[in-house]
DNA sequence: ACAATAAGCGGAGTCGACTCCGCTTGCAAG
DNA sequence: CTTGCAAGCGGAGTCGACTCCGCTTATTGT
């Protein structure tokens, strides 16, 4: 175990993450990152030290909403079957990410495999799409071949297009389609 | 109908458009837009007024190669079964957007249905999805209700991943899913 | 306590994107 | 040919991203 920061510069990182998140609430993803250093009372050095990409700050600014998107899948299968479940996963997946400021941007980022330890959102996604899909597979309303990580490309994908054409209706009708390749050739279980 | 370019001008718009598609060959796509105007022998204002975005420039840049994928359906469709027309051309769509410099980070502008000008290669692409579709559905291969609108996007949205993620192979995947979804609730015609 | 040192800090400096505006010029009407 | 002017030009200026490195300080062992 690597031996952990050092105390002025966990502080220094609560205050630059806390002061990211205001600032994106107010001024919108685009802000200029030594703003950012500014309001957190930090050179622009340190920011980029800890953050060394714009990516690393949304992620993390965003964390915590990330899990509670991934925790809520228990609540889901309790209250639907299998497929709606999955359905309204993504659905919620994809309000989150255009909704929160610079999330969007960021996904790709998160999404991919980089070497770099953002692993945190990105593990939690993939388990999340992992118990929704071996839900669906073992209620026999899914084929057994799906891959949790290319489905969470697929909507990672879905996000990605709709955010960039400000169509929201668009992203539904897509995740739609994507449910129907999951659950084609299986036959409706009843 | 709008008056025309001045004679100077058209010039300099060839030379720039030359210019770039030289240096994106030769240095990638990140050029920066000076080196480009310095190399066509223009100044950067110049290069700004013609193409009010990088993505512009890289449209232009491409567009040839665009037409060419797209004037490639008919044959598609002599040689292949509609579905299969279909895939191929994905397969193609998506290669030629990792393969050209920059052409995949200009795809959402080209993509988006802004008010712009920027309509030469989306419309094109548009036909092409449309035709293959209309080809597909008359065959009774795929449903009727599938939007070539949406198709294309979706098309975009798996480039777009793929692209990030430097997977080749997970776009394929992606879109063998997309025509299940496409092709559900149909059943093989014989 | 205190010294050694690794970790951390911050801001000046470099580079590219993009804007703005005063100067230049093709061109067409007379 | 001349002239009026819309169209065009170009580059200095502004701003943000990102790097680099000399200075500062928390921590740890004695």
């Amino acid at each position: 175990m690597p031996r952990s920061m050092r105390a002025d510069a966990q502080a220094n990182y609560d205050r630059i993450v806390e002061a990211a998140a205001r600032t994106f609430a107010t001024e919108g993803a685009d802000t200029s990152l030594k703003a950012i250093a500014a309001e957190a009372g930090v050179g622009i050095g340190t920011l980029y030290r800890r953050f060394p990409t714009r990516e690393d700050l949304i992620e993390a600014v965003y964390r915590n909403e990330t899990d509670r998107l991934c925790s809520a899948v228990p609540q889901l299968l309790e209250a639907h079957g299998p497929v709606e479940a999955l359905r309204q996963w993504m659905e919620a997946f994809v309000d989150y990410m255009l909704t929160k400021q610079g999330m969007a941007d960021a996904l790709p980022a998160i999404l991919a495999d980089r070497e770099g330890l953002r692993l945190h959102s990105r593990e939690a996604l993939g388990e999340a799409v992992s118990t929704l899909l071996d839900a669906a597979i073992a209620a026999g309303r899914v084929r057994g071949d799906a891959s949790p990580g290319d489905v969470l490309m697929a909507v990672g994908g879905i996000t990605l297009i709709s955010g960039h054409e400000h169509q929201r209706d668009l992203a539904s009708r897509l995740i739609t389609l994507l449910l129907d390749g999951l659950t084609a050739s299986v036959g409706p279980t009843a």
